[in-house]
DNA sequence: AAGGATTCTGACCATTTGGTCAAAAGAAAC
DNA sequence: GTTTCTTTTGACCAAATGGTCAGAATCCTT
């Protein structure tokens, strides 16, 4: 495999302590700062996730935000910062529906519940779906501490809670891992892949009829499979 | 969306009319030729899946090939001949499975064949999956035309086979282009974010014991569903 | 062994790109 | 209105990168 680091392994915490700009951090923020800097993580947002961290350009991010390139470097000293600071401002609301399945309800429920958070969020935040896949994809230079850590944390929790379902016999006897890789996988899908998809379908998730399709399909094959058979009815 | 385009819309059928090495063309191509042109698309298959188009560097691809960059680029003239070559040369061996899927075999034992077939692929060629990844991903500037063509083409015919399975009651009524997207999801998830997987899981899709997992989970989800009974037995 | 074709290389060039800086322009406080 | 702090800009730099080229080295045929 590769060696060559895209960025070097900077753990998201840390971000904070660093003062990553030349904006004065002592006093509180100005209008003007919160307005920029939120005008630039939007367009960040949009190039990082198009070309990934090398292939998006600093003068395009700026460009995309209706600024210069030096004005944007007096909010975010370097490219690493952007991406950071893009990458932090997702990840909340990336991990956010897998923390909401609640151990406690039905569980078919809880899981088809759980796909339906994903698939709007696909439908509502393709970029930023798009922005962790390149992450990933490209090996997760910047994220790796947080695959490890964070998110292995919430999964393993998670995965124990349908694990003891299984063992219940409240759903199928299947492991836990790879029912949420299966969602991740089929959901995200939407969004990563939305131009293979609006070529073969002509419409793009973000269509409602699509949108209503893929969950009614969604729904069937992680309920039901795609054997035909009377089970409930 | 950005309209900016990664790299001008080539269609796959213009490389070969193009003249795209320094190397002779009009003789039968040379030993040296065959060899050197297949470790520079071996090494070339590598950067690009993970570091994209742009990302990837010519002196990169030369030296995990083991040769200068002139030297490369005496057999492609291009970076963007390289990516051209690489891409075609992936292709077909993507296209194969579903072309495999068979109208009048056993529709579930079709279906289920065709699921071991691609995650065989992405077991057996990661990089390959990641290449087709990222170029989607980043809006498929090269293989777009392929998709909307050759690969259309090809999906249409298989999701009428299963459209025609689920009318006649073989399998759930369920939307067939959903179906294979699905399929192509939870499959190639495998292998696109394989560094997440194993950071999840502290091994990846290669160990055997995880390919047989993910294999019955997969399985058992598509067939079945995670819904208990007694369906078949 | 000779000679022509092929392959390889170092030196070089132009462009792109991340990043700096001094100073001008603009807000805000008084 | 003046002063002080913040924001913006054009000019600039160094490194990286795609690509060229003349000539040297190597291979292959006879």
């Amino acid at each position: 495999m590769s060696s060559q680091p895209v960025l070097d392994g900077v753990a998201l915490n840390e971000i904070d302590l660093d003062r990553h700009s030349r904006a004065s951090l002592t006093k509180k923020r100005t209008r003007i700062q919160v307005e920029k800097e939120r005008s630039i993580l939007d367009a960040a947002l949009e190039e990082f996730s198009t070309f990934g961290f090398r292939g998006a350009t600093i003068d395009q991010i700026a460009s995309r935000a209706g600024m210069t390139k030096p004005n944007l470097l007096y909010y975010f000293r370097r490219k690493q910062d952007i991406y950071l600071a893009v990458l932090r401002r997702t990840l909340d609301m990336w991990l956010r529906p897998l923390e909401a399945l609640e151990a406690d309800g039905h569980p078919p429920k809880e899981i088809l519940a759980y796909i339906n958070r994903k698939l709007e969020l696909s439908r509502d935040n393709p970029t930023a779906s798009r922005l962790f896949a390149l992450e990933i994809l490209q090996g997760a230079p910047v994220l790796g501490e947080v695959l490890g850590g964070q998110l292995k944390l919430l999964v393993d929790q998670k995965a124990a809670v349908i694990r003891r379902w299984a063992e219940e016999g409240r759903i199928a006897p299947i492991d836990p891992y790879h029912l949420i890789f299966m969602i991740w996988a089929t959901t995200q899908h939407y969004a990563d892949f939305e131009v293979q998809i609006r070529a073969l379908l002509g419409a793009a998730i973000s269509d409602s009829e699509q949108f209503d399709t893929a969950k009614a399909t969604l729904s069937t094959i992680f309920m039901d499979g795609v054997l035909t058979g009377n089970r409930h009815g």
